[in-house]
DNA sequence: CGCTGTATTTTTGTTAACAATATGTACGAG
DNA sequence: CTCGTACATATTGTTAACAAAAATACAGCG
């Protein structure tokens, strides 16, 4: 479950999309598999409509590939070339993010942020590796959003589904709650160049 | 292929996308007008369903905001920080184009290709600015098909909206021709900087 | 006159039946 | 035996009715 914290009210159709987004990237929906819609619809106990619409979604976010008349299906790793070019344009969106948030975040994100990372190393101990990745998500997400709002994390989220798509190893290690930390106090120190390199070096 | 015009085999509800998308970046839907969903429907005679869809679409698109329920109207301009990212954004999905089809275009490309400057130096002249509008963006679809495949696409895709959105002002000269016919050459001589100068002298 | 709580209306969300398209299969001609 | 065609099945696309939520109108009260 996603601990104690501050879980926003979601709807139902945001659910279903997020319980599939973590089937794709978990491996449990290999890549090609095609998807059937009276099948989703039985199993989330929904008629087609809204199943259809998170397909919609998740289509367009990347995940999923549709074609006419014939249906979705999970959608395959990118080509290293462009896996390559993903990094570069996600690493720019971050790096934007930090830049233009340089002395504006208050004491209440830190402390919203520090709460993010004490949950990803509870659920890192705990080796609930879908949940780390779902954190570390959102730790990255509160600084987008809060640099661009709903039209920035909108054009990141694709990339942060792709790319997650492609490593979908655990490559969490302790590194991983480490980097955050590193970012998140060079931020508080307000050491940009610092927060940059330890964002460059997170997302790979 | 995907990347031939003359076929126009969309499906309905990409006729309607296409359709709202003019009536968006021709200004004809200002920003924040609220949609309808019953009204569209009349208006293009199918039921809510393929609206909604549609209306899904060009949310995740950026074209519209969306709010559970209560309904999606059109996005406004973005601020201008953002702006500038978007455009450094797509010019690096563009340049990645270009240097990514060095000694991959094909006569066949390359026929393709003058046949769309052609239209649009005649939608030009005919001074049907939305027609421009489209073909200029499917000069560059064909790029970037090309390169990165639907993939490359999917995520270029948002980044064009968001941008005609903000420049909803006619800025098609006659240089917006003679700057294609430029890439076009440099692209055909191999010569990627200029090709890429060019590319940036026109994404702005 | 302004405010508030309630009833009405409008709009979005969901569902299940129906239509259209694609897929799989059996059969027959060559 | 292979290829092609017609048929049967399964799956997606669309529709209209229904349920739930939000916006609006309005009456009563301070």
């Amino acid at each position: 479950m996603s601990g104690n914290r501050p879980t926003k009210i979601l709807s139902v159709k945001d659910q279903i999309a997020e319980q599939m987004r973590s089937d794709i990237i978990s491996g449990d929906l290999a890549p090609n598999t095609k998807l059937n819609e009276k099948e989703l619809a039985e199993r989330f106990g929904l008629s087609r409509g809204p199943i259809r619409d998170v397909i919609l979604q998740l289509t367009k976010e990347g995940l999923l590939v549709s074609k006419n008349n014939v249906g979705a299906s999970v959608n395959s790793v990118l080509d290293p070339s462009l896996q390559k070019l993903m990094i570069s344009l996600r690493r720019n969106i971050e790096v934007f993010a930090i830049e233009h948030l340089k002395d504006k975040l208050t004491e209440k994100d830190f402390v919203a942020l520090e709460k993010i990372l004490a949950d990803l190393q509870s659920a890192f101990e705990r080796e609930d590796f879908t949940e780390v990745t779902k954190i570390d998500i959102s730790f990255h997400n509160y600084l987008i959003h809060k640099a661009g709002g709903d039209d920035l994390v909108n054009i990141w989220y694709p990339f942060v589904m792709r790319m997650r798509l492609n490593y979908k190893r655990i490559t969490s290690g302790v590194e991983c709650v480490n980097e955050h930390v590193a970012i998140l106090n060079a931020l508080r120190s307000g050491d940009t160049a610092t927060a940059v390199k330890g964002l460059k070096a997170n997302i790979r």
